[in-house]
DNA sequence: CGAGTAGTTGACATCTCTCAATGCCGGTGG
DNA sequence: CCACCGGCATTGAGAGATGTCAACTACTCG
């Protein structure tokens, strides 16, 4: 049952003294192909044929684990690879000289990180695991080199690359002209859509990141974050516990605050 | 003397009532090469070696005049060009179902507007001229076409979009972790270095935008853009006379509140 | 000359932040 | 085994920043 498989992951304390993944761990790492992965439909190979998805194949990315805590790469770091997220959650961040961190995204299974980084040849932000998780490394220039003639999986990164703009779009929209309910409402909403795609329930889920995390997300303090998921709890729409959520009116949810970009 | 070309450009009311601008005018469009344009070292062809540059040129793009207060685009039409300004500026804007407005960006002589189409095939954002304004229109997939097996070309294109990613990022920024007076003076800051970058004063400059406008795309009231004008003033770091804007302690500016990231 | 738009400014309302106290939970060490 | 500690979350009270509404000016256009 997809829900209780969300459910059970312990929900881990970062106790760890925040450490970088070791780029090569010890053991040869597990290489993967996508077209055995479960995930296809929805990361990478997501749109290409069947040619492509052969070249794809042959890369045999290797697999890693994060351990909750550590990062998989930090802001400057040297831009050599993309990530797909095969289990887990990341969350993307940036810091300001001043040290003001701003959350800017969190991701899950399906999902790829780090293409912020083919700009400049290094990484702007920083990335970091939540709960344990593991990911694809796929080697960019690998990448881009085996997609030279091929304009199928050009398409398919190009599209991976906007599919990133039109994700920021919406956060700005957020960030710029709502108010702290709709702020939550609509995270609480794209976050149900992602995990309804992937085959868990879209009213029940655990929150992998903090009140804070949140916060920083929704250019809103921690404070009231949990105020207003008070707020949503007295609306009679959702019941709330700690991390742990349940969506008890969703279409209510939905038509009070779902703002549709057009 | 580029302030001064950049003032006597009359500041121009859009008394217009909003139109598309035709996508074929009666007059055959005036075509042009990258490599013979003046801002070739800021655009499209920015990076790009001798044969990329070649095939580019073997395109030929269309000039296009979009008047102050057309739009290039809407959101929801098909995606075929992207666009080079040429001179001029645009903005570009985001529209939520009850109507409210976000302002994406402004866009100068020499960026690239549009690639947000490429993930759905049709724009997500809409796209205005704020003066009389020249663009090239780039057609895409001839674009796409052209780079396949140019992984020159290839790369120059990814790195726009990622460009764009970054863009977004300082925005997000922006809007999720600094107060009134941080937005305005990173807003003008940035605009600063663009027109720097474009030959013009970087302390002296026209704005092509309204306070409602700026106010949007900061995340901020019209009425809050003006009283933080106001502020600056005040505080003996600009001189502002309605859009004409004097940075007179651009070092003041940048020290109270360049807030880089990292 | 009158109407309309843009910008500025004041007074007040509202929302979110700040600071502080409290409770809960899990892990650790006596 | 239990007490204690640290991290996370909730809640209250008051402060501060920004939004709202309204008045007024300057300017342009017809």
């Amino acid at each position: 049952m997809p829900t209780a498989a969300l459910r059970s992951t312990v929900n881990r304390i970062r106790i760890t003294p925040v450490t970088q993944a070791t780029e090569s761990s010890p053991v040869a790492p597990i290489k993967t192909q996508c077209s055995s992965c479960h995930l296809r439909d929805l990361c990478l190979p997501c749109g290409m044929n069947g040619n492509d998805l052969d070249r794809l194949d042959s890369m045999m990315f290797a697999r890693r684990k994060v351990k909750a805590g550590q990062t998989l790469y930090r802001e400057g770091d040297r831009f050599q690879y993309i990530y797909a997220v095969r289990a887990g959650t990341l969350k993307s961040s940036l810091m300001l000289s001043d040290g003001r961190e701003q959350v800017s995204g969190f991701h899950i299974a399906g999902e790829l990180v780090g293409l912020d980084g083919v700009a400049q040849g290094h990484h702007a932000s920083a990335t970091m695991a939540l709960e344990d998780t593991e990911i694809c490394a796929i080697p960019y220039a690998h990448l881009s080199e085996l997609a030279v003639g091929a304009s199928g999986m050009q398409h398919v990164i190009s599209r991976l690359m906007s599919r990133e703009i039109l994700r920021e779009h919406s956060l700005m929209m957020l960030l710029g002209s709502m108010n702290a309910e709709e702020r939550l409402a609509a995270f609480l909403l794209n976050l149900s859509q992602r995990y309804a795609a992937r085959g868990y329930s879209e009213r029940e889920f655990h929150l992998r990141m903090s009140r804070a995390e949140i916060g920083s997300y929704l250019g809103m303090k921690l404070e009231t974050v949990s105020r207003t998921f008070s707020a949503f709890q007295n609306q009679r729409l959702l019941e709330v516990d700690k991390r742990h959520i349940l969506i008890t009116d969703l279409e209510g949810l939905k038509r009070r605050f779902e703002v549709r970009v057009h």
